[in-house]
DNA sequence: TTCCTGACTCCAG
DNA sequence: CCTGGAGCCAGGA
């Protein structure tokens, strides 16, 4: 994010959007998301794009991040700090009350951060694609 | 209404 | 190894 685009324009999408059928409204996406994540078991975690995907739409993975910023409000409560980024990098951590409860929170359940990245993140990872079936 | 920005990820240079 | 562009889509200015 460096250098900030100038025209992108999704007016294309945008059209596309407005001028989707849609019968009727799909389950709310993010209650999707929100119910996937709680169900990765204590001690593991997944990442954006695996949720994605599991709900399939691998290219939408920075939806499941938008639907973490809105998570804080759902009930029962998701544990957002057990969804991070491909690298195991806790890239969320600044969505929280504080920039170190997310480490704090995968520390009580066992899982160690080093510079804001899990250790034994590949031995840890929950693919929900693989180990759940909804 | 239009434009822009992301808790992302993949692919090409 | 690192950088940049593209695709996705919801919400705010």
């Amino acid at each position: 994010m460096t250098e900030r685009k100038k025209i992108k324009t999704n007016s294309k999408t945008a059209a596309l959007q407005k001028s989707l059928p849609k019968p009727k409204d799909s389950p709310s996406f993010f209650e999707d998301v929100f119910e996937v994540v709680r169900q990765i078991p204590r001690g593991r975690v997944t990442t954006y794009g695996a949720i994605a995907q599991f709900l399939g739409t691998r290219l939408s993975a920075r939806m499941v991040g938008w639907a973490m910023n809105a998570s804080h409000t759902s009930n029962p409560p998701v544990p957002a700090q057990r969804v991070v980024n491909r690298n195991g990098m806790l890239s969320g951590k600044h969505h929280f009350p504080t920039p170190t409860k997310m480490e704090e929170l995968l520390k009580k359940e066992g899982i160690l951060v080093k510079d804001d990245v899990i250790i034994d993140f590949k031995k840890i990872f929950w693919d929900p694609s693989l180990e759940l079936s909804l």
